[in-house]
DNA sequence: CGTCAATAGCTTGCGCGCAAAATAAAAGCG
DNA sequence: CGCTTTTATTTTGCGCGCAAGCTATTGACG
């Protein structure tokens, strides 16, 4: 089957921004991987831990917003990091819908196993802080404008 | 379980690069996601097409040079484009080894479902065209940087 | 040529990511 | 106070993403 026609401009691969970001994002959690192998995390993991150390004793809608996974991705997780003995998840007294994850002795003590990562993340990345700056403000900007989990028609207010 | 002592700095979540990057990656998925339904195609399976249509019947390997996916995850991929019939795998008769993916005549008529799509998602970032071309250009060097995806030890060619 | 190592691709196993449907408890309401 | 509606979480199903291991050729070398 020869090329029908030359490939139109905007369907070029080289032109995909979100090809770009994508094989970054990933080749991101492919470096993580070594790093994280060491405190027995995954990324994914590592970010729901990150969210607990700094706010702990919370609902899971908590962890949905700070982490910016969803729940039906987050239940496993917690799961898994439940079975590895790192949280507790206790029904809510208040409400009784609701879980409350904390993190316990043994999660705790995991934290020390992390505190070097992000430094040794960052030289792999061999960006410069003004670099590394630029990248997140705007990676930012393009998740506030898509809209979070559950948005279904993107807020027009503005 | 209460709060250990305060969050080192490195360890806040708000200052993760790599989150801002993970969540504006998955944000942008899930935005392209109603665009591609139309076309009945996946991010990952839109990405092998627009490989496919700038450069035909070629190897796997070139498959995975340019869209960044490695063969594991190409292989399924492929075979479900197979299933839709917009690809055919031809062994390679030169290389037994090899197999050759070409675009079957209803894989280039899809093509036209997808060529506004690149224009609609530009306008749900709602980025100017320089925050885009700087986001580009930055997730680029991040991937260059941290190598490609067999790169068992970071080229440490300056 | 036979052997041994490199290469192309496939398979397996596991952990997401997420839409959609299910479950269960709380809230609102007539 | 029963009843419908929301809210919090779990479950199900499917498609990646990728490390690790496997298979079948090809290429290299003596």
């Amino acid at each position: 089957m020869a090329k029908h026609t030359d490939t139109p401009a905007q369907l070029q691969l080289s032109q995909q921004i979100c090809h770009s970001l994508y094989s970054a994002t990933n080749a991101l959690v492919r470096t993580y991987r070594p790093l994280l192998d060491a405190a027995d995390l995954t990324y994914p993991q590592y970010l729901v831990m990150l969210a607990l150390w700094e706010e702990n004793d919370v609902p899971i809608k908590n962890l949905v917003e700070r982490t910016r996974l969803d729940s039906g991705t987050l239940t496993p997780i917690l799961k898994r990091l439940e079975d590895k003995g790192l949280i507790q998840r206790v029904r809510s007294s208040q409400d009784e819908r609701q879980r409350l994850i904390e993190v316990t002795e043994a999660g705790w003590v995991r934290r020390d196993a992390c505190l070097d990562i992000p430094q040794q993340l960052f030289c792999k990345t061999r960006l410069s802080e003004e670099e590394a700056r630029e990248l997140k403000s705007l990676a930012e900007r393009l998740y506030r404008h898509l809209g979070a989990l559950d948005n279904d028609r993107g807020a027009l207010a503005e």
